[in-house]
DNA sequence: CTAAACCTTAAAGTTTACTTTAAGTCAAGG
DNA sequence: CCTTGACTTAAAGTAAACTTTAAGGTTTAG
């Protein structure tokens, strides 16, 4: 059993985020002690851990909210969530291939560069050459 | 020469965003009919596509604002702006690195359901594969 | 002449994912 | 006992990148 500040270490979410999130439903019905205070298990931590996995690539709170939703609801909701994942892996595929596709222009857009550069400076007799 | 609903069409901004964008200094000056009317050059297309590649890769518009600047500067800020370009691009290869490395995770649990998936489907006796 | 498209400033609203503040109570450890 | 860390609700603040609204003025094409 973990304190809410040892989850947040571990996790690095902080305590507010972490009640936030729970509040939000991504994590509801974690442990408490007699007192009220919140008992986090290995399970738990577990699940945090998915949570950011699936934050981390993009996913909305109120997506990983749906889904952990279902994970609650037990072995029923397999082909739900099986489901789910693939439509997210499809979309965060689809995303990163546009990105590398931009990235290759910035990446062009700098060879051209380095071109206009060249020219520039045998122009400007170099400068910075002697500088040092 | 394009007036700002066709420079909408082509780029997909909003009119309201190309305004907007000229008001943060991303695309400042562009030129005006004697009415006061915008009218977008070949050139100004170029830029934009520039800037479109820089914000689809997530610079910010800020940053966005200060590499049109350096820009409109000229030659002399070659090399700065290069320089931007470089860190942009290593940032942005970074966050692809990690994005698949959390897909990569996400893949896994994939597999993982798969495997429950099977199993449990096994324990039910199938009651979908029955139903066409 | 009229309707559509352009212009302006200024401010408010939207979304997401938090963070911060307020304002107060409770409980365990040294 | 007192400090530290836990708890609560509720609301406000933040940041980015827009979008929307208001409210009026101008221009151009048919």
């Amino acid at each position: 059993m973990y304190s809410i500040q040892e989850v947040s270490k571990k996790t690095g979410l902080s305590a507010h985020t972490l009640r936030f999130y729970e509040k939000e439903g991504l994590l509801p019905g974690v442990e408490r002690s007699p007192s009220g205070i919140r008992q986090y298990s290995d399970a738990d931590l577990e699940l945090l851990g998915g949570i950011c996995c699936l934050k981390n690539t993009g996913m909305s709170l109120r997506e990983i909210a749906r889904f952990m939703q279902l994970t609650r609801e037990g072995d029923s909701t397999l082909r739900q969530r099986v489901a789910l994942l693939e439509a997210h892996r499809d979309r965060v595929l689809a995303r990163m291939e546009e990105m590398q596709s931009h990235l290759d222009k910035v990446t062009r857009k700098l060879d051209c560069y380095g071109e206009k550069l060249r020219v520039y400076e045998d122009r400007e007799g170099s400068p910075h050459a002697s500088c040092g």
